[in-house]
DNA sequence: CTATTTATTGACTGATTGTTCCATAACAAA
DNA sequence: TTTGTTATGGAACAATCAGTCAATAAATAG
């Protein structure tokens, strides 16, 4: 019908992602964002609508694709506790690989908390998501006795979450690798039986 | 001498921390600083430098009286467990009293990483300090055999180190007390003997 | 009292913020 | 080729940013 886009869509959200990991909502400008994204002024405001609106949509994309690779290892083993730990570790590497170690999920926490619902309807929706994968796996892992039977499959799963944030914000504080597998390894024996 | 200044420094100090913790550095500006801690805006020049020397104060102010409770909290009890959980279980009441539920220490941590020396001077500070106490605690509970042997002091250490970071980053989000003490109880399994 | 020192107030700066307008360019369908 | 539609590039917008200047006010010391 007319004029092609001359950028690929899904690669400048992509690097969109990156800023708003690294500087936050209102650390990274508009220009910090054209170059990163390699487009020019207009094209942000015609292909995403502005800066907002570009920010919700980088924090649903990467949301999805974070929580969905993390989740996905824990089902990868038939062994519950050794799926959970290929779920940590596996996270854990993501995390001190690249260059930034941020995270714009825990990035949106901790810059808004809860007072903007549309960020808060995404990070509720990612850790509801995660809370529900993580109990239910739990819990098949107690019934089957590989993990401890009087353990609260709920606060297990909650805890983590927790555990999952906390390592992303060692891995952001500059923490090694070594270190994130030192904190999974001592995370699991809170759920061994 | 001369004319006293109108306003208490502690105070208005106080006030900037609360600021910078909901909405960190860059969310700060100027104006939003000066209406909280109800100076004019010579004054904060005068006073604290400019804003980013104002905002290194806070933080440092913030780390010690926040790592200075906690740590004191674990020294209370003559049991190893219990002073752990008493130190986590008063941080997470920390963190959800109050309206923000913001901390400047992950706050700092999540919005600068590791990319300015002065702000990563202070949060290694506190994170070595912390760690120190911690692992010292840790290898008092093994060698008296309330905690189990085969725990790597330092892995534990960071794990704590970690689980309060997840804890305050839950609080962020929204969780409640009981969601907290409950995180606080899974985390104090992977110690117990 | 006067003199001196410091705090406060408000106006003001240049730079940067996010966003829009407009003219031009590039493509597809007729 | 014309026409319709969309992308791009640059200039421009009002608003806000962090920070400064100068005038006034308030205190103490002599």
């Amino acid at each position: 019908m007319a004029r092609p886009r001359e950028f690929d869509r899904d690669t400048a959200l992509q690097r969109a992602i990156e800023v708003f990991a690294a500087h936050g909502f209102e650390g990274s400008s508009t220009p910090m964002l054209l170059e990163a994204m390699k487009i020019g002024r207009q094209s942000l405001y015609d292909t995403f609508g502005d800066k907002r609106t570009l920010y919700l949509e980088a924090l649903r994309r990467y949301s999805e694709e974070s929580t969905g690779a993390t989740l996905s290892a824990m089902f990868d083993s038939h062994a519950v506790l050794q799926g959970i730990e290929q779920a940590l570790l596996g996270f854990a590497d993501d995390a001190v690989s690249g260059t930034s170690r941020a995270c714009l999920g825990i990035h949106a926490v901790t810059e808004f908390g809860t007072s903007e619902p549309d960020v808060t309807a995404v990070t509720d929706a990612v850790a509801h998501r995660t809370l529900l994968a993580f109990e239910s796996r739990l819990r098949d892992g107690i019934e089957r006795g590989e993990l401890a039977g009087d353990l609260d499959a709920m606060a297990a799963a909650q805890f983590l979450l927790a555990t999952l944030s906390g390592l992303k914000v060692a891995a952001r504080g500059g923490a090694s690798q070594a270190t994130l597998h030192g904190i999974v390894g001592v995370a699991l024996r809170a759920l061994a039986a």
